[in-house]
DNA sequence: TGACAAAACTAATAGCATTAGGTTTATACC
DNA sequence: GGTATAAACCTAATGCTATTAGTTTTGTCA
């Protein structure tokens, strides 16, 4: 019987294709296995344990995310910027929840300096020198942006808006406006 | 030998003790049974299943978060009830990190209606009392303010913020100092 | 062709979840 | 006080996942 061929990046990736189908949370390396036609004991050979597994799903879907938002805020400016990486974010919760919801797998702090989410943070700064923020300032800005990229997605994931009446996609261009606004009137101390 | 006197709500209130120590994702029905020196079949006679316990532990930490905002609410409006909900949202995943955690676990759409998270919703929209908005708009901007309660403490226990530069906290004061100014100046389509 | 490393396997152990079915205990009633 | 009963708790068995140790197979390169 011919081998599997496996290798650590196409686990990897196919793993993070299954997280999409049946979430992360529910991703094992069983079913890893079962999906390759492969005994369980055959990952190790590629794989250290099951969190390595997730860990390396995390890491993946960080720098799509990051690839992508890094596309998006290139050539672009202000609120330009701004609505372009928001979308990056909710469009790739929607397309790769089971990645969305891994990126959410925490990371050590070796692994989390040189993510695709330390490269997010970079990017969303850059989203700021379209509007007059100090240095320290950004710093806030940044978290308070990411907190919504990351937040309004995941509940709107997890049903928090769901069916209720006034469209979650146009209460996203609405949060949009209001954190244009707030970032062009940014109130310092 | 004594009985060791379990129901539903002991259960529960233990389970959600011990997702505050170990994380809600390491609780167990094992490790729930342990702590009571029983057996892990006897669980049986008081939860139907592992889901049925991590649901309850769910609805337990947003009932008690719901309780917490209602009390910060009440008899305050505007700045000063935003940042005091805001402030137990925060305080709430501090303390109760397990409960934060579970309070995301997903609920089936009976559960959720009459959680928690619905008061949650319902204490949030009063917040907007102090500022003028359309009934339509304060449904978009409880949906803000949610993504970011829920957003910003989630980033910061998952070390998104760690030890870099700002103080988090400074940061989170920025952002509700930041919110207050996007609501009083609410981009009106 | 034959040696070697890596790939994949078998086998064994351990933990968690679940169900079926048997005991024991508290209690309510005679 | 004795006894029936329901509920609480137990044992036992099954199946799934994760992990490790040790073995066989396969591709490749000298």
């Amino acid at each position: 019987m011919p081998r599997a061929g496996l290798n650590r990046q196409v686990l990897v990736r196919t793993a993070a294709e299954m997280a999409d189908e049946i979430g992360f949370s529910n991703l094992t390396l069983a079913g890893l296995a079962r999906r390759f036609d492969v005994r369980l004991a055959s990952l190790y050979s590629h794989l250290r344990n099951s969190d390595d597994l997730m860990t390396s799903v995390a890491l993946y879907g960080l720098d799509l995310l990051a690839d992508r938002a890094e596309e998006a805020v290139a050539g672009r400016a202000g609120k330009d910027a701004l609505v372009s990486v928001a979308n990056v974010h909710r469009d790739f919760a929607y397309e790769h929840p089971g990645l969305f919801e891994a990126a959410r797998h925490r990371l050590d702090a070796d692994a989390a300096r040189d993510s695709g989410g330390a490269r997010i943070s970079r990017i969303t700064r850059t989203i700021l020198r379209g509007y007059a923020l100090s240095a320290v300032e950004q710093v806030h800005a940044v978290r308070l942006l990411g907190s919504v990229f990351a937040g309004y997605p995941m509940l709107e994931l997890a049903g928090g808006f769901a069916h209720s009446d006034p469209d979650a996609q146009l209460s996203w261009q609405r949060a949009l406006d209001a954190l244009d606004a707030a970032l062009r009137a940014w109130p310092t101390a």
